[in-house]
DNA sequence: CTGAAAGCGCTTACAG
DNA sequence: CTGAAAGCGCTTACAG
């Protein structure tokens, strides 16, 4: 093969064995109209001879674009909640991202460390726009993201939109699913009907699924007791005295809503050590649809959030976003949620299997 | 600011605010050695005060690098058992890669694509190295990437090594996790212990732990018996099946290690169909630590990997690869496990919660 | 539709 | 230690 003796064939090279000027191959491998089916013939013969590949960063340097999206994903050591999300989301929107010619370059955010404008996270033009993931995080805080800036890239966020004046956001409908969740318990007969809340009400995460908690109360008639509402912090433990205080109450629930799953976990504990059957002495539904939720005994009541369509969704505004140039204005996404009927409210339950 | 009216300061305008050659800004930004103090300062002054940035992707072009590690993740709809380490993972891999100025670049690749060379997933010269991340497939498949091309990128694979001439691989010990688990199995005194694996044996995920099942066999004077090993293929009603087949044997185990999770879950089910009780009818041992296993009923006693280590270790060699040149030969390091005392068993356990 | 030019922002050799 | 040059591989305006 004539191709250089050092490196990787490059536009000149192709361009050299096809008997065309290098302008023409950059025609051909960017799809600019008005190419003759000769040429293209040509050069992509070459192409393949040679097996050249364009190289994406002088490309991106003459662009001024990267062809990147950024990820950063905030976690914390308290919130492994979020992680199971993780994986599904970074799947599907790698696989959306990479479908229209994005790759994913990923930064990680402990929560502890001081919060800059997410942009710093990457150099200058390294990524086009950024998709912010910290779902479960204090929403306070994570809207230290100083827009006003001059060159602000586009920025979609999971959760709950910020303040900045470009704020896209895709999310769950947690207010629709605690609605769903409570409706269910009251639909079952549950007059008494508990909540422990998944974090304190600073939290948007935990407010939106509190206001579908009231809601549900009301579209069935069941006045609001604020004894019968309780606040955790996102911890099994947590979840653990949240419901054994809830049980300590003089008239105690019949049923309980813990926005969370791995709450719940601990909230079961607690009724199994008073002796109390679920869901035959008080019902339980949990929120998240952790894989866990399948094998407790019994399985666990609880609330799936759309995942997969979330970062779809999310992935397609960005780019779009990006494409569209500057200020596409503030947009904001609810995607409904499912309640996923197990065994611990005691309907019959359509799904089941431990 | 006197910096560009249009775009980000460059190099150029933070050499003419400091009063020096643009060479120079250069030096102290790459940390040359032999730059005055005096100079450092004043060129560093003149980038606070610009709030330059260098453009990474200019550099990366000059410099031929771009410091970007390619992670590619196989992931699979069979195998959902991969998912919860690869969050754990990626983090680990971020956390260690970003610390030594390199960013994540990831990549997803469904099982059923067709496998090319993994370097193909991504342009020439966008990432300079591969971490490939694909521990539960079928290793046959997987070594498709072949080696032998003339810029081959250097690559560490998390699970076995591949046929690759540069073969760097980084993986937990199998082997001695599943000898730790039946060893235990054996020391509390049972005979008849059983066995499923987790996958058919052409999978090398699967051998390695029927290895080291046979050799506790071994070292605790247990002979072998073909009857007692069973094969599942890595969902739960597999090991719900498997499990069955062996409680239906002439002198069925009275002890079983299944070498996943996943389907211990459906084995515990099998034996408690049989109004078999967990541990005292039958003891069982799983293999992964999946978040489950702390709650299921009884707790699981299983095996974990040891993820952070091998992401670290695995970040670390790559990126030693890369600043070391080309052929660093290969290199396989396997890093040892961790037996977690549970219930399931009848051993007291250390650590107990649900 | 196709050439020769200039430039993306930075870096590595090159002389001083 | 510091300047002016050439180049990384490609692309966008620019004339033909």
């Amino acid at each position: 093969m004539p191709a250089r003796s050092q490196g990787r064939a490059t536009i000149r090279d192709v361009a050299a064995r096809a008997g065309v000027s290098f302008k023409s191959v950059s025609n051909v491998v960017n799809n600019h109209p008005f190419v003759s089916e000769d040429m293209r013939q040509k050069v992509q013969q070459a192409i393949a001879e040679l097996g050249y590949r364009p190289h994406s960063v002088a490309r991106n340097l003459a662009n001024r674009r990267s062809n990147m999206l950024g990820l950063v994903l905030r976690a914390s050591s308290t919130d492994a909640q979020a992680d199971p999300f993780l994986t599904q989301f970074l799947l599907g929107a790698c696989a959306v991202a990479g479908a229209q010619g994005f790759g994913m370059m990923v930064r990680i955010l402990l929560t502890d460390e001081p919060i800059l404008r997410y942009a710093d996270l990457f150099d200058h033009q390294q990524v086009d726009g950024l998709m912010i993931f910290s779902p479960r995080i204090d929403d306070a805080e994570g809207d230290g993201d100083g827009d006003g800036q001059d060159h602000d890239l586009p920025a979609v966020r999971i959760g709950r939109a910020g303040t900045g004046t470009n704020a896209l956001a895709v999310d769950g409908d947690d207010e629709q699913g605690a609605f769903a969740a409570v409706s269910h318990l009251a639909t079952l007969g549950h007059k008494r009907i508990g909540m422990v809340a998944n974090a304190n009400l600073s939290y948007t995460v935990s407010v939106t699924r509190v206001q579908g908690y009231r809601q549900a109360l009301q579209a069935h008639g069941i006045p609001f007791d604020e004894r019968l509402l309780t606040v955790g912090q996102f911890t099994r433990q947590s979840g653990q005295d949240s419901m054994a205080r809830l049980l300590d109450i003089d008239e105690p629930p019949s049923a309980v809503f813990i926005s969370s799953d791995r709450m719940a976990l601990g909230a079961m504990r607690a009724a199994r050590d008073r002796g109390l059957r679920i869901p035959e002495d008080i019902a339980i539904v949990g929120y998240d649809d952790l894989f866990v939720a399948e094998h407790t005994n019994p399985p666990l009541t609880t609330v799936r959030a759309p995942i997969d369509a979330i970062s779809q969704c999310a992935t397609n505004m960005l780019i779009e976003a990006i494409r569209g140039g500057k200020r596409i204005g503030s947009r904001q996404i609810i995607l409904p949620t499912e309640l996923i009927v197990r065994q611990s409210c005691g309907a019959k339950a359509a799904t089941s299997y431990a």
